[in-house]
DNA sequence: GGGGACTGAACAATCGTTTTTTCAGAGTTC
DNA sequence: GAACTCTGAAAAAACGATTGTTCAGTCCCC
């Protein structure tokens, strides 16, 4: 690639000039021949500045890091859009990692920042990652923002209102009749299982309908914890006759455990999931949701981010706009008729 | 972050000699406690190379980027795994972008390069960009390698055995006894498209089977294409008793189209997809489906791309290995009898 | 016509590494 | 003891960009 010099030679200045009529610089006095000179060669010669360079000098990269649990959930890709739209619109480049191998050891994040690749990070931890354990894994000075979840001290976040989603998923199911709802939330140490609970304790209570621990599960996220969950919970006596589902991919695992165990969905059983993707629209029966603005989580923490970098205190933010939507499909109905 | 020259003064030492101690450069003579100083200074102020720097001087960034359609789609999970795994055992970055943003006009490949980001990427392009339009989005002399289709010219390549793959699928529904077969295909100006048609043709032609347009779909692999061309298939007269789908997306939308028309499966009708992911677990009834080593794509791509920076030429791999399984759900069964 | 202000640019330092080259001193050889 | 060779390390250049400082010329003014 042609560097900054060939420019300058090709237009016949120095490289001092070449730089400062490339970066528009306001405090550069030169004639504007001297100017189309430059933007000319600079053309001519299909110029990039190289990154390298100009992160040693200016010592940024103008890059940021996302890291995410699974990459492979269709559910990220909402979060992963708006990062990146984020990051497009200020000119950063987005790396992409993943932080189910973000193990208590692993110097990944410390390395990413220390080297000097990256300017600061989002992150969405693991669930099993815990507050202290984040702590050990990241620089004191690292700029860094939490997405959908929180830690005490210093780090700035972005988190959906968690409390109001699952909420509007318990008063869907309350609304059609229920009056026995289970919840198939995630592990306890989570400030966001944690926070999903509220809101469907919350909507219970409002309600007037009794909050049963025997109807509320808290194995996880993932399709094979929903399935366990929904398994135990329809061997409760009597059972919930709908079930909040606190995550998507959870709730299609709880799905496919009520058609081995032969209950009829929405029939005998409602299902409504917290989160919405592409995938819930083709279960059997397509899946009741609760959309998140997730999208705006990401927008938010790169913003969010690249204020912390140029100065800013760290923030904590909560998505409410769009609000919690829900998405109608088929597994939600009226509860069956008292046997 | 500590400088190489901080090293070197904590140390009394110079900075050459504390950059090729810490490098092990076997040139280097050197006292055993002078080396053992660096090592100390090195350990005690948190050295990590800056990257830039490093960057500058090697003029290489020691980073790649992996271009993906569809970054949502559980699919590329295996690929991304693999890709980072051979990523990381060499010690490279790997960037993850998506190859939707990736159209005519865009200059993000030849930037990511020109700009010394990545020194080349593995990409994966989405089904409607051509051949011509490809090469004029990278340099010339840009390191690439295409996953799963190809290029006339010099760039490298990994792809699958679609040929076998398809065959595959196809022999599976032969033996269970369909003699109508149908194929839910690709856009056909994809060269990975008409692989797999290719092998789909091959298997009815091993069976002695007759393979007719009107059961051959090509509208491509989306979820709401899968179910237009089930539909359009289940117009036909006779219709086929099963069908070929060449992407477990597609196929997942085929269910939904199947299950809107009353169609039972596999009572009815037998589907089978071209790929495995986790939902095929989950939909109903859970996809029978051809598993492809989608993974040592990813692996294969980047050790590609790695000797390809090194200076070896381009290649063309195809991955047989591990060879094309078959997942055995519940979609799939013997035809219905003869009516 | 000499001093000052302005114009339009060049000069030079710097960021952190890597790597080739240079070099001082100690040891060896004849 | 002069001429080597080794040893162990320092010096210096280079990568490409940015930016504060310097500087040569021109114009104006009295």
């Amino acid at each position: 690639m042609a560097t900054l010099s060939q420019i300058a030679r090709l237009a016949g200045v120095s490289v001092s000039v070449a730089s400062r009529v490339l970066n528009g610089d306001p405090k550069l006095r030169t004639r504007q021949d001297t100017r189309d000179r430059v933007l000319k060669a600079a053309k001519d010669l299909n110029y990039t500045a190289n990154y390298a360079g100009r992160a040693l000098r200016l010592a940024r990269s103008k890059a940021l890091a996302l890291i995410i649990p699974a990459v492979s959930s269709p559910l990220f890709a909402d979060l992963l859009s708006g990062a990146t739209d984020a990051a497009e619109a200020q000119e950063y480049t987005l790396l992409i990692g993943r932080s189910d191998r973000i193990t208590a050891g692993s110097d990944t994040l410390r390395r990413l920042v220390g080297e000097g690749r990256v300017d600061g990070f989002v992150l969405q931890r693991s669930d099993d990652l815990s507050d202290q354990a984040l702590e050990n894994l990241v620089a004191n000075d690292a700029r860094i923002v939490l997405v959908t979840s929180r830690t005490p001290g210093r780090r700035g976040s972005v988190i959906l209102d968690d409390v109001a989603g699952a909420r509007l998923a318990t008063q869907h199911l309350v609304s059609l009749g229920h009056t026995r709802i289970g919840l198939i939330g995630g592990v306890p140490s989570s400030d966001i299982a944690r926070r999903r609970e509220q809101g469907y304790a919350l909507a219970l209570h409002e309600a007037n309908l009794r909050r049963r621990d025997a109807w509320v599960r808290r194995l996880g996220y993932s399709p094979e914890m929903g399935a366990l969950a929904m398994e135990s919970l329809m061997a409760t006596d009597p059972r919930p006759t709908g079930v909040v589902v606190a995550n998507v991919n959870g709730a299609i695992g709880a799905l496919t455990a009520l058609r081995r165990l032969g209950i009829d969905v929405p029939g005998e059983m409602s299902v409504v999931a917290y989160h919405d993707e592409w995938v819930a629209e083709h279960t059997w029966p397509p899946l009741t949701t609760v959309k998140m603005p997730y999208y705006q989580v990401g927008v938010q923490a790169v913003q969010s981010l690249l204020s912390q970098l140029s100065g800013s205190p760290p923030q904590d933010i909560v998505v409410r706009d769009p609000p919690p939507l829900l998405v109608q499909r088929m597994s939600t109905a009226p509860p069956p008729a008292r046997r």
